[in-house]
DNA sequence: AGTAGCATTGCAAGCGTATGCACAATTCCG
DNA sequence: CGGAATTGTGCATACGCTTGCAATGCTACT
């Protein structure tokens, strides 16, 4: 079978007897075209299943359309549901959406070149951050960036995330006025600004409180196993934390299950467990985990917004937004 | 602020001292090309920040480098996973994923036209199929098709899926030995085949001996509350069941939990519940679910690799392939 | 030294679309 | 009905790269 050619705007001319410019105006909204030859183009186009060329478009306009999404977290419990948020909102704008992997810093540099090659309009990186170099270079190439759930100081990007010095306070507020004393930290990422953000917040809120502080701070646990592990070993020490902060739902998950089943301790009473996330599981009855709700949805679209706005106005001005990630309270913390 | 320009091939060669053809050879693999012209345009690239515009190479080499992946099923418990596995693959093999979520009819053909007009060199779907029309057109363009997850009669793509003939056969010999008698079956989408070839394969299984079969079906339940409502709904039946074959484990965690905190239902003795898709939580010793592993990363791999084979050879001939899925009997199910 | 043979380079013609400019067609108005 | 104002169309060029072809430089061999 001869294989086809797709057919271009200069067919599409030729079979409506116009000029090849005219056919290019018939796809260009707003373009200086009347009505009746548009119409007889159309027609033609659709009788060769024409349409425009993009990548060609591209080249001509010098921009793309592309817009590359850098996804470093996959392991975040709404991993899917932010990158469905991103693609959806970045195709309804009328851009599309390339998605790349990275999790090194090597591996997210690399992206970045893939990126400036394919001549993307803009860059959103989810949870991570390119180098300063790289950054730079994005600038001189008028490429602008949003850091979503990322703070990255020095880099010349807009970043989007939660308030999470908010959060910190929330929570550190709630711990007080319940009277807990002995807070436990338990993150999973050290390098996380959102959640080192939250616990020097939650540090300051609750210092100057005599009685309250907080006991320990353990990183890099992740995942329910881990969380079940955890909670395991805290509760060999000899001083026992009465709450415990830990900003991955699943984690969270993991002690409660400990507590309850290995355990023996009395949430809330004898501890509390506050998660991060707010994931399906927390609400289930079984669990009932107290959690931080953060608001995905939001931050998906300020981060698309924000990153066209600039794209359309050519700005390269950094933005910095903050939105509110509500505390909620459930049967893993005493009611007051 | 002057905006840049971008570097081009052109601005490399004036630097370098040679002919702007030269550039482009010293950036394609394999070209005719001396090593010291290389190493000099090599350095005057970097000097210059330059790469190689994929855009307008795509234009003249007629082909973009670009996959689509179309994302139907975001709702999937292994979503995020399956959509990191494609896009590595994809850029692994040097091709760059465009990703376009879509759920209805229209908007899954207008995400096909879409993908036409960026000159995509493939789509892979993810639990969903085109229509007839549109795989028609992507035939006539010469762009592969991989259904990953479903299979659609009368598409010509190539369809990548576990072998559900064989899971509802390991099902029903798992049941029929341990001499269950009235399994319910209880599904999500009424639509997907490769759930209706499961509980076709375990009909036929189980009809074959006499006293057990399938006393009743239901569809479009999905998701932990709705499987804990249907087996309070299920338990108002006369002739309740003793097995439950569940499409989605977290339907099955629904159904679990309340078997277990609502219905003091005995499980697996009186109730034995089967899940699909064998998710972390499906593991956690709170839940202990007998499921279906299915093999998500062989699914994955296969279907990127399939298609850039298509796309390699040229080649438009569908495949069908089907990988093996084990089912995994844990503590819902009564051992032998 | 002379020349066949090969490796390297440059030239120029595309790839499909957008758009500034000049010209043609239409409309509007007195 | 004539001319000015407006709208629509075509021509030609640009976007940045690849690649066939021809020209050049080099190697090795007689």
């Amino acid at each position: 079978m001869t294989v086809k050619r797709r057919s271009n705007s200069q067919d599409v001319a030729d079979l409506a007897s116009v000029s090849q410019a005219s056919v290019s105006r018939a796809f260009t909204p707003g373009a200086s075209i009347s009505a009746k030859t548009k119409a007889k183009i159309l027609n033609a186009a659709a009788k060769l299943d024409y349409q425009p060329n993009i990548i060609a478009r591209s080249l001509s306009k010098n921009q793309s359309g592309l817009v590359g999404i850098l996804f470093a977290n996959w392991d975040h419990p709404k991993a899917a549901e932010i990158l469905k948020g991103l693609c959806e909102a970045i195709t309804e704008k009328g851009f599309k959406p390339v998605v790349q992997s990275a999790n090194t810093l090597e591996s997210v540099d690399r992206a970045f070149t893939d990126f400036l090659s394919y001549q993307v309009d803009g860059v959103i990186v989810f949870s991570t951050s390119p180098s300063t170099n790289m950054s730079a270079l994005c600038i001189r190439s008028n490429i602008p960036i949003v850091l979503l759930n990322h703070t990255a100081p020095g880099i010349n990007a807009s970043i989007i995330t939660i308030d999470s010095t908010k959060v910190g306070r929330d929570i550190g507020n709630a711990l007080l006025e319940r009277a807990y004393k002995r807070i436990a930290i338990v993150s999973s990422d050290p390098n996380s600004q959102v959640v080192s953000g939250i616990s020097d917040s939650l540090a300051e809120t609750v210092n100057q409180t005599q009685g309250t502080r907080i006991i320990s701070e353990r990183t890099g646990i992740h995942g329910y196993e881990a969380g079940l592990q955890t909670i395991v070993e805290l509760w060999r020490e000899d001083v026992k934390p009465d709450v415990i902060v830990c900003t991955s739902d699943y984690t969270a998950l993991g002690i409660l299950s400990g507590c309850r089943h290995t355990l023996n301790i009395n949430v809330p009473q004898d501890l509390c467990i506050i998660g991060l996330g707010d994931i399906p599981a927390a609400g289930w009855t079984d669990h009932d985990l107290s959690t931080v709700k953060i608001p995905h949805n939001e931050l998906v679209r300020t981060s698309v917004t924000t990153l066209i706005s600039k794209i359309e106005t050519q700005s390269m001005d950094p933005e910095s937004i903050k939105l509110d990630a509500k505390l909620i309270l459930r049967g893993t913390i005493k009611s007051l």
